[in-house]
DNA sequence: CGCAGTATTGACCAACCTCAAACACTGTGG
DNA sequence: CCACAGTGTTTGAGGTTGGTCAATACTGCG
């Protein structure tokens, strides 16, 4: 078994296009036309390697750039005054992340690999060239920021609920997201750990260890380690019914 | 003392145009030159009322552009399976709105009037197009949405921490951006319930009534019903230091 | 094999919620 | 101007969820 949630299926040493790309329309390229991509093309920096554990970016740096994730996963973090982290997100395979340094144009917050990725950049001082010559690219990345938002959103009406309803949700929009990207949606492998997935929910890890458990036990899902399967999708949306 | 957080300083019957407008570079003209502007003038809806309880918009309903708050105050709301409403934010006057249907075209959230409302509209038509002639524009916005989301992340870190720092932060947050805005930052009016705080923040609406009471007990502020008074800025801040 | 990090499990406890009742404020009509 | 209804706010008592601390088990890796 892989060691990462997605096997990366680009192991030829072939360049990288967008055009060959396997991200497909899940990256910035969607719905821009044949000449707007091949001048997206000259623009992108492509295959960057960073290994578990290492940042892609740090909180307070200067904005580099938008990056898509072409294979591995992320977290994002937030650090308070007394060194404490808050992990506000994760980005999954073909995400996009780096919308949190558009504002000031410094990063809001770090992004640590939760396993070796592989990453594409749109880099800043591009971005208004770009934007100038094709609207449609300044719409894409407008619509990419507000979705964005709706999902802050959306994490945050989870982080209001019960536990239980936290894992529940967490688990399932996971699952939801995965099956987007033509990954299994019903079997994966959760490549953070109990304290991230606390951190993220807002509730202490060995609350979340509980309740896998439960939910187990209530063969709504069998968890073993990091490796997860989904036993009752239906029985586990009751649980997180929004 | 008005009713409002804010007097709304247009009480004459002259037309009002972006350049004569209130909200100086807060609105979305900030950034534009002076020809940008002018292209902006005629195709801004201005002065619309909505009076306290009505909404401005609709979760669910299409798209029909960006708000501007010229006075009063509103709440943005999400509303689950069950019928429960979350509040996801509050707008202030001179702050915009309706980010929250940029993705799909529709709207995602339901806005009610706190009080009476007097807004402007960028219609949605008119964005793609101006976006064009205007690549200032695309910029503005996209940056207003980026802020929007990092805003969401804050209130997100706020709600994991305890009630006491949510009340806190909830306090000194709305003195800030307050002051941002030219009203005083130690003296305003909740125009929002209990309820709605403790919706907002994650508590019940009885525990932000025990902790106001617990913060004036200490001297920190003077509330009566919705008149607030911050009486130690510097000690409410320990209670809440990211 | 052994070590370090991670995950599980249990016991206890505190923060906060829920329910309930009293109280205050606002606006309305007499 | 007062009485009243309706809503919003405060205050109290008791219960529950989920946190904390600590001990134990598991996993991956050199």
């Amino acid at each position: 078994m892989t060691d990462s949630i997605v096997a990366n299926s680009l192991t030829s040493s072939t360049a990288v296009t967008c055009d060959n790309c396997n991200l497909g329309n899940l990256c910035i390229p969607k719905g821009l036309n044949r000449s707007e991509i091949d001048a997206l093309e000259l623009l992108v920096n492509r295959n960057t390697l960073i290994r578990k554990g290492a940042a892609l970016y740090h909180a307070g740096s200067p904005f580099k750039g938008i990056l898509a994730l072409r294979s591995g996963s992320a977290k994002l973090i937030h650090h308070d005054r007394s060194g404490h982290e808050f992990i506000v997100d994760f980005t999954l395979p073909g995400e996009l992340l780096g919308f949190d340094g558009l504002t000031s144009l410094k990063y809001n917050c770090t992004a640590i690999a939760l396993e070796t990725v592989n990453f594409c950049r749109l880099p800043e001082h591009k971005i208004a060239v770009l934007a100038n010559n094709s609207p449609s690219l300044s719409h894409v990345l407008l619509q990419r920021s507000s979705s964005q938002c709706d999902q802050q959103v959306q994490h945050m009406l989870l982080n209001r609920r019960s536990a239980e309803e936290r894992v529940a949700g967490f688990i399932l929009r996971l699952s939801e997201r995965l099956k987007a990207r033509g990954y299994a949606e019903l079997e994966f492998r959760l490549s953070m750990s109990r304290e991230d997935i606390g951190n993220y929910l807002g509730i202490a890890h060995e609350t979340v260890s509980r309740i896998m458990h439960y939910f187990q036990a209530q063969q709504l899902i069998e968890i073993k380690s990091k490796h997860l399967k989904i036993k009752n999708k239906k029985k586990l949306l009751d649980f997180y019914s929004v």
